[in-house]
RNA sequence: GGGGACGUAGCUCAGCGGGAGAGCACCUGCUUUGCAAGCAGGGGGUCGGGGGUUCGAAUCCCCUCGUCUCCA
């Protein structure tokens, strides 16, 4: 009796198949795929051999094979919506693949299939069907030559079985195997059910397809033929592990059934018959447990942009459905427990998939705090929306409906982040609805914003002229590790996109020689400046770039004659900038070691620029770093500069390079030899960077900045030699200016401040309460002033000098012994008048309200102001006028109430 | 990349053109000893930062920093 294979089973025999086939085994590339803008995550086996199928860059082998993690969230077949209620669309899944550089084509592609489709996975061959692309008579022959019959080769349309990178570049036809699950897995109920049909009946599965790049497309949309045709292959495991194992849908392989199990026993404590009742919620906590846990290892954290935001919206359904099932099913955790359950999913996973990927090992105590930290998020947010929904709902039944208005609710959604479903859940608890039409619209218009906004979506910079380039054998050696400088000889010149011969003084171009010390831009560190003469001409170069892998371009200006494809060149690297990159970038080695012993091993690099006058790391990390965190971090790269580490640089197979303890960055692709740097024992990194010779020569490390670029990554700014000791010069002269300025010595300097500071206040509060007191000299003296209008008190002051805060004072201290009055308080300094008018409630009502007083002050006094009945205030005018006015204030009291008395009748 | 919201006392927030506030916390005193004790009094604020409009800005406008959130 066969035993069933399981899913490790399959991904190993996969790849010692194809070994046996002459192909590399090649390490799974990170879902996060290295220096592509285009795409947001790995979503086939192919994306790390882009730029090779591209013929951008070559690799020591020409047939390869992998296991590569993948992950799918938009397009055609794939919304986020799906996972879960269907049996096998996922967001994480990994894809088997074979691949060949222009080596073997169609008919080792085809039979290396068939042999392991039907060999070593012991699928019956009558249980296969083999589709080819309608025109591609090849592939057809291929399949007739191993004996398969021509009625079970079922010829497509380019829709289905023809595959295309993007708008342009390689392309071509496909075979697909499908196997057939037999007539009682039907679902369409057609009598012709079959594979041409292609209307996703579930009898038939595709478990592999085959492209064959043969073409280029052109912008045009002419196509042509490529010169090296390649193989491109890809098997979803989870989906071949069903066929082999049987199962109905893909949660029920041994790639989701632990990570199930788990769930229900250990984590929620649920009876089968709970679980059976969840079965989507399960499958939606299982599928999307594996996407987070690998992302998080891969580096990606929960945010608001891009693939951090895709992350942040996986977790959420997570939750969402796990929220959901607690309410209805709590088992043995009750909702609102605040035992973080994500990072328990995570270790289900990890159990189950952490042998075939040790990164997730190494990463549990990272994964788990930021699944944790985003599930607190989330927790919040909802506490937060539920409060506003419920003061909707209230306002709603309020007015009187029962339908909450689509613009509230999407307000809750798009401005709060509150899930429109739980929305829909609470509003029925309250015997409400939902404005589903409303909604929707707005939801449309903001789609149709972002949409808008896209148009002028920057596009990835034109590499043809390079690909032409190297196509013509044009490649260059790089010198610049040991040298700054070099002869060699023009090969071509660019300029505005396209090869010239020559370039003339003042023009900008771009010279590509046969050999160049040139650090060209990578791994964060900036490129080279420096000059290149020729017989008839110089260039001042302004930048290195190596746009594609063996070809470095120097960016710069003529500056003076021409230069000339031929010309023979002496290359000069501006060595004291060299010098001053290389001391930030071997300080940034020792910093990023620092940050791992000081913060912990899931402190690693996500980001890094090595300029000559400063250095940034990005780096992941739940929190701030506090001012005793930055301490030790410096302390500890500036100890590292005084041991004179001597730093070594040697290059390896990538292999040895891991196992030696080295390094390695998220996404970063690594070819078979790696450039090793090592500063003595302390810290050994894969680089291809320019370092100093030993770490004494950096001199002094100043970290100059702490902040966050994002949740879960921090960015620290920092500088060294020449940059450090310009900065600390620069605030020592500041720090002698101020204590000059204060006349003490530096070192009393933060006792001097708190002292003045202090004194300020009190000096401060005294000359208000001064204010307040001169501003009244005879408060008895004030009232008895008033003179009556018509039974209202109205009292006129000047305070020469007084400010709006004081005549507030003192028409306060005024009013509170007046019954019924108007109290007009003025001062000013500087030309300007500057009045209060307080009118008590009694005033108000009898109809001499402050602020219609202020109107006809403003008309006699030029004045500008107003306010409320009971307080107005105003400024400006014309101090000259103020006595008069002061004077004249029973009557301009007793106009007011006559016009108010005309208005209210 | 594009939108929305929020930054006010140690904490949670109200105020949204005219006197910087509440609750909790803190300090002092009194009262009292049973579940968030009570009463009286008090300290504490560059209303995130900068610019503008205005007689007057926490409040309106612009820029900027930080946090939350949606879309792509």
């Amino acid at each position: 009796m066969r035993q069933t294979m399981t899913g490790a089973d399959i991904r190993e025999a996969f790849l010692r198949y194809f070994e046996g086939q002459g192909h590399t085994r090649v390490p799974s590339g990170s879902l996060v795929p290295a220096g592509d803008p285009t795409l947001l995550f790995a979503n086939a086996g192919m994306v790390q051999f882009k730029d090779v199928f591209l013929g951008l860059e070559q690799r020591p082998y020409v047939r390869a094979t992998t296991a590569q993690k993948c992950m799918r969230v938009s397009g055609k077949h794939n919304d986020l919506e799906s996972v879960g209620p269907s049996p096998w669309h996922h967001t994480f899944f990994e894809m088997l693949g074979n691949f060949s550089f222009g080596d073997y084509f169609k008919g080792d592609a085809v039979r290396f299939a068939l042999e392991l489709v039907t060999g070593t996975l012991r699928i019956p061959r009558e249980r296969l069907v083999f589709t080819v692309f309608e025109a591609d008579d090849d592939a057809a022959a291929a399949w007739a030559a191993l004996g398969v019959p021509a009625d079970r080769v079922v010829r497509m349309g380019e829709r289905t079985n023809f595959w295309m990178m993007g708008d342009v570049g390689p392309c071509g036809p496909t075979s697909e195997l499908h196997y057939d699950r037999g007539p009682e897995a039907c679902t369409c109920r057609r009598p012709d059910c079959g594979v041409a049909l292609d209307n996703g009946c579930a009898r038939w599965v595709e478990i592999w397809n085959l492209v064959f790049m043969e073409f280029n497309q052109a912008p045009d949309g002419s196509r042509t033929r490529l010169p090296k045709p390649g193989v491109d292959t890809g098997m979803g495991l989870e989906r071949i592990a069903s066929v082999l194992q049987g199962a109905p849908t893909n949660y029920d392989t041994d790639l989701f059934l632990p990570i199930l199990d788990g769930l229900q026993t250990r984590i929620l404590g649920h009876t089968a018959a709970q679980r059976a009742a969840h079965t989507i919620a399960y499958r939606v906590l299982a599928d999307h447990g594996r996407a987070m846990t690998f992302l998080v290892a891969d580096g990606v954290t929960p945010g608001n942009e891009g693939r951090n935001y895709v992350l942040r919206m996986i977790i959420r359904r997570a939750m969402r459905f796990a929220r959901r099932m607690l309410t209805t099913d709590p088992g043995r955790r009750p909702p609102g427990t605040p035992e973080a359950l994500l990072p328990q999913i995570a270790d289900e996973v990890i159990a189950l998939l952490g042998g075939a990927y040790p990164e997730l090992v190494a990463q549990r105590s990272y994964i788990h705090q930021v699944l944790a930290a985003e599930e607190s998020r989330f927790e919040r947010t909802l506490d937060d929306g539920l409060a506003r929904l419920d003061t909707l709902i209230a306002a709603t039944r309020g007015g009187g409906g029962a339908v909450l208005p689509g613009a509230d609710v999407f307000r809750l959604y798009d401005t709060y982040g509150f899930p429109i479903d739980l929305t829909r859940d609470v509003a029925r608890e309250h015997g409400m609805e939902v404005d589903e039409r409303g909604f929707r619209a707005e939801m449309d218009r903001q789609r149709e914003r972002s949409r808008g906004a896209l148009a002028f979506k920057f596009e990835a910079p034109d590499r043809t002229v390079y690909a032409e380039l190297r196509d013509a054998g044009i490649e260059t050696v790089f010198t610049g590790y040991d040298a700054l400088e070099a002869d060699g000889r023009v090969v071509a010149v660019v300029a505005r996109g396209a090869r010239v011969r020559a370039a003339e003084a003042g023009q900008d171009a771009e010279i590509v020689c046969d050999r160049t010390p040139f650090y060209a831009e990578a791994g964060g560190q900036v490129g080279d400046t420096g000059t290149i003469r020729g017989p008839a001409g110089t260039v001042t170069v302004e930048d290195t770039q190596r746009p594609v892998p063996g070809l470095w371009v120097h960016r710069g200006r003529v500056t003076e004659g021409r230069i000339e494809t031929g010309d023979r060149v002496r290359l000069a690297v501006d060595g004291a900038r060299r010098a001053d990159v290389a001391r930030n970038h071997t300080a940034t080695h020792l910093l990023h070691k620092a940050l791992r012993e000081i913060l912990g091993e899931h402190a690693r690099q996500a980001g890094s620029l090595v300029a000559p006058d400063r250095l940034r790391f990005d780096f992941t990390h739940m929190a701030a770093l506090t001012p005793d965190d930055l301490t030790r971090v410096e302390d500890r790269v500036n100890a590292q500069i005084l041991a004179a580490l001597p730093v070594a640089t040697v290059v390896m197979p990538y292999r040895d390079a891991l196992e030696a303890g080295a390094t390695a960055l998220f996404g970063e692709k690594y070819g078979d030899e790696v450039r090793v740097v090592s500063l003595d024992a302390y810290s050994r990194e894969l680089c291809g960077g320019t370092h100093v010779g030993d770490t004494s020569e950096i001199g002094l490390f100043l970290v100059t900045g702490e902040g966050s670029v994002g949740a879960g990554t921090r960015r620290l700014e920092a500088v060294t030699g020449r940059g450090a000791l310009d900065r600390l010069r620069d605030a020592q002269a500041k720090l002698r200016d101020a204590a000059a300025e204060l006349r003490v010595a530096p070192e009393s300097l933060p006792e001097r401040i708190r002292q003045l500071d202090q004194r300020r206040r009190a000096v401060q509060q005294r000359a208000e309460r001064a204010r307040a007191q001169e501003a009244t000299p005879d408060l008895e003296e004030a009232v008895r002033s008033a003179r009556d209008v018509d039974g209202i008190a109205v009292v006129g002051l000047t305070v020469p000098g007084a400010d709006q805060a004081s005549l507030r004072a003192l028409g306060d201290r005024v009013k509170g012994r007046l019954q019924a009055g108007v109290i007009v308080a003025a001062g000013g300094a500087d030309g300007r008048i500057e009045v209060v008018v307080m009118a008590t409630q009694g005033a108000v009502a009898r109809g001499a309200a402050a602020s219609k007083i202020m109107q006809a002050l403003n008309r006699r006094l030029g004045t500008r102001g107003g306010g409320r009945p009971e307080l107005a205030q105003g400024g400006g005018g014309d101090p000259e006028r103020l006595d008069d006015a002061i004077d004249a204030l029973p009557e301009i009291v007793r106009a007011v109430l006559a016009d108010t008395a005309r208005e209210r009748r």
